[in-house]
DNA sequence: GCAATTAGTTTAGATTGTAAACTAATTACA
DNA sequence: TGTAATTAGTTTACAATCTAAACTAATTGC
C-alpha cells in the first residue's frame, strides 16, 4: 500500500490510480472503462486517460465490444498476461524444479533437473543454462523475461539472503543478487512454505489472515496477513514445526524436545507406521489400507496435528488454513479425524470461522507461487513508473 | 496507511501530507518548518501551507525561536497535546479504572471506582457520571473531550462488539455504540491485552512485530504488526493461553487439557506455591523468599513459560516481547531462569533478535493504552478532514 | 552598517483530477 | 428508413495541490 516514499506528490497520485485500475483489470477477466469508472470511483475521463497509458505500455488489451441491451457497446479490456514471462524455481534436495509462466502465473513450460552438486556455482550455472533453454522455447513477447522467483528449502531473511538451508548446505548466501547478476533480471528468494502460501492464497485473496501449512519431513507455515506474506522482524516467522506440544517429548533435530514436527510431520507418521510393520513408500503411494491398528495410528496422529493447529487458530484467528501434505492428501481419513478432534477440543468462535482445507495446489505449486511473486513485482514496477514511451 | 477510499484525489494527497507532517511534529518534541521540509521531502512552500492549516486548527503551536549559529532563527513548532482530552477505561472484575489524558496519553486525572453491579445499564451509568465529574475537573480545552477507549476483560470482535466477557457476564454487547450514544463521543473497545500492547509499543514503535503478554489468571497476547494491533480475521487473535503445551495435561477452564495457561498463568504458579505451603497474597506482596523448594517451583514455572514463548518466537519472529505480570515482576529470579531456559532450548536467529523484557508500564497501563487509541483516532480524523475553519 | 547566512513566504507553472458537455454507437419502434 | 432513447467513451474548462525559484525576514560577524 505504501508507495515509493511517505510523501505524496502528483506522480504518486497517478501511480496509485494506475495501480488501482490495473489491479481491477487483472482481477476481473474482462472489464470496460465504464465498469472501471463505477468500481473505482474515478471519473470516466480519468479512467480513459489511464487506460490509454496502460494500452500504450502494452499492459492492457482491447478485445472488441461486449454486450448491453441498449446503447453503445462497451469495449472489453483485459490484462495482457502474455506481455511478459516469469520464472519460478524450487530448489529441492535432489533436483531443481523450473516453471515458466505468463504474468497470471499460468505455466507455459516446466522442467525438473536432477542435480547432485549443490555448490552455489553449479546451481547458478544449471539455472542459467536451463532457463535460457526454456525461455528460447517460448514465443517472444513485448517485455520478454521479467523476473525470477525462487523457493528455498531453508530460512531466508527479509533481505532475501539465504541464512541457512541445511539440505543443500548453504549458509548466508546472497543468492538473489548472484542470480540477478548472471540473468540480468530481478530475483526474489523466499522460503518454500511462503511461496506455497502465495500460490494457495490466490483462492482466497480477501482474507485478513490465512495460513498455508507445508508438512513434509518438517512443518513450516506460510502466513499471509492482509494479502502479504508475513515474515516477522527478520524474515524468520512461520517456523511452526518447533512449537513445543509435549513435555519431555521426543528429541527433535533442532535440539529441543517435544517439537510439533516430532509428532505431526510426515516423517513422524511414516516412522510410526513402519514401526508397526506398515510399509510406506515415499512417493506416489496409494492410500494406506485402514486396518484397525492403522486407524489407531491415524487417530493419534490427527490428535498431534490438532495440537499445533489449535495454537495457530488461537494465535492468528485465520479465515483459512490450507494443509499441503501429499501423505495426508492421499489418506483422507486423516483430515476427517482431524476435524473431529478439533471440534471436540476447541470450542471457540475462532474455530467456526476458520475453514480448514487440504491443498488443491498442483505438484509444482511452490514454483508457481515463486513465479507469481516475480510477476507481481514486475506489475508493481510497471504501475509505479512508466516504461519507455518514446513518443509524446 | 490506506485512507478513506482506494482511489486518490487531490484531497487525499493533501490529507496524506497533512498526516505526515502532523506525525513528524508529534513524534519530535520540537521541530521547525525547515526541519520538516528536510525530513519529509516536501518543499518549504508546502510545509508552510500545511503548518498554517494545522496552527489554524489548533493542532500545532508556535513556541518562539530556536537556535542556529548564523542566520534567521527557526520558529519552534510543537504538537498541541493540550488541545483535547481523551478518556481510557479498564473494566476489571470488581472495579472500573478511569484515566483522563492529554493527546499524548499523559495522565491528567485518574480514578478507580469499585462496583459490583456489572449490568450494562449500571456500568454505562457509572461511567457517564464518573467521566463527567473527572472532565469537569480538567481545564477547558479547544477540542474538549475527543473520545473514549475501553479495555475489556474478554473477547472483542473486529467491529468493537464484546462477544464474550465471562467475569462480567456480557455476551454480544455492542458496548461501543451504547457508550457513544450517551456520551456523544466516539468509543473504541478492545481486549485488555491489546490495549496494554498499545501502551507498551510506544517504547518501540518501529518494530515489524512485537508482542505484549498479559499474564494474570489467564494469558493473552496483544500482537502488534507494522505498528497496528493485529486482530486476525474476526478480532480473536492473541488467545495464546490455550496453546496446547502438554499432552494429557491439566484440565483448563476452556475444556481442553494441557493449555499453556494451566501451567504458565499467575494462578497456576500461585496454586503450585500454596500447594507446597508457601503463602502468596494476590496483591502488593513482597518478593517470595527463595528457599530451595521455591527455587525449584520457579525453575519449573520458567520452563513452562518458555514453552509458550518458544512457540510465539518461532511463529512471529518478533523484535520485542514484553511480559506484563505483577507476580513475575515482583520475583525477578523468574525472568532470569526464563532467559536461561530459552538460551538452552532455542538455538535460532529468531531468539537472538528478540528482546524479552518485563513490562515497565505503570499500574493503569491498559487504560492509558485505551486513551491513546482514542486520541490517535481523533488525530486521524483531524488529519483526514479539516475541522471548522469558518473564515477563508 | 553591511555581507553572509539561514528561515520562511510568495509567485508562476506543471500535473492531475473533476464535472459537465460533447461525440459515438447501438436498439427500439413509428 | 429515420428518429428518439440509451449507453460508452472523449473533450473541455476549471480547481486543487504540488514544485521550483525568486523573494522577504531575521540574525550574526566583522
Amino acid at each position: 500500500m505504501d508507495l515509493l516514499s511517505k510523501r505524496f506528490l502528483h506522480t504518486h497520485m497517478r501511480f496509485a490510480n494506475r495501480r488501482l485500475i490495473l489491479e481491477k483489470i487483472i482481477e476481473s477477466e474482462e472489464i470496460s472503462r465504464v465498469e472501471l469508472h463505477a468500481s473505482t470511483g474515478l471519473t470516466k475521463a480519468t479512467v480513459s486517460a489511464i487506460v490509454a497509458e496502460l494500452i500504450e505500455d502494452k499492459l492492457v488489451l482491447e478485445l472488441g465490444t461486449g454486450n448491453t441491451l441498449r446503447g453503445r457497446k462497451p469495449i472489453r479490456l483485459k490484462f495482457a498476461e502474455h506481455a511478459g514471462i516469469a520464472a519460478g524455481l524450487t530448489i529441492e534436495t535432489d533436483e531443481i524444479e523450473c516453471v515458466i509462466t505468463d504474468l497470471y502465473g499460468k505455466v507455459l513450460i516446466s522442467e525438473t533437473v536432477e542435480i547432485s552438486d549443490f555448490s552455489t556455482k553449479n546451481v547458478l550455472k544449471v539455472i542459467r543454462v536451463r532457463l535460457k533453454e526454456l525461455i528460447s522455447q517460448c514465443a517472444p513477447v513485448h517485455y520478454s523475461f521479467v523476473g525470477i522467483g525462487c523457493a528455498i528449502p531453508g530460512i531466508v531473511d527479509n533481505k532475501g539472503i539465504i541464512i541457512h538451508a541445511p539440505y543443500i548446505e548453504w549458509q548466508k548466501v546472497d543468492f538473489s543478487n548472484m542470480l540477478s547478476a548472471i540473468t540480468g533480471v530481478p530475483v526474489f528468494c523466499d522460503n518454500v512454505a511462503n511461496m506455497l502460501a502465495v500460490a494457495e492464497i490466490m483462492h482466497h485473496p480477501e482474507e485478513k489472515a490465512a495460513i498455508c501449512l507445508r508438512i513434509r519431513s518438517g512443518i513450516r507455515a506460510g502466513i499471509i496477513i492482509n494479502g502479504e506474506i508475513f515474515t516477522g522482524g527478520d524474515g524468520f516467522a512461520g517456523e511452526v514445526g518447533h512449537m513445543p506440544v509435549e513435555a519431555n517429548g521426543v528429541l527433535c533435530r533442532c535440539g529441543q524436545y517435544g517439537c510439533w514436527e516430532t509428532r505431526a510431520s510426515e516423517l513422524a507418521l511414516m516412522k510410526t507406521l513402519s514401526d508397526s510393520g506398515v510399509t510406506v513408500h515415499k512417493k506416489n503411494d496409494p492410500p494406506i489400507a485402514v486396518t484397525e491398528p492403522v486407524r489407531k495410528i491415524f487417530y493419534d496422529y490427527a490428535g498431534w496435528l490438532a495440537s499445533g493447529l489449535i495454537s495457530l487458530i488461537n494465535m492468528f484467528n485465520p479465515g483459512h488454513i490450507t494443509i499441503n501434505s501429499p501423505l495426508i492428501s492421499r489418506n483422507d481419513i486423516i483430515i476427517r479425524l482431524l476435524n473431529e478432534e478439533l471440534q471436540n477440543r476447541l470450542h471457540t468462535q475462532s474455530l467456526s470461522s476458520c475453514r480448514l482445507e487440504l491443498s488443491k495446489a498442483p505438484k509444482n505449486a511452490s514454483s508457481i507461487g515463486a513465479a507469481i511473486i516475480a510477476a507481481d513485482k514486475f506489475i508493481s514496477r510497471m504501475s509505479l513508473s512508466r516504461h519507455n514511451h518514446k513518443d509524446a
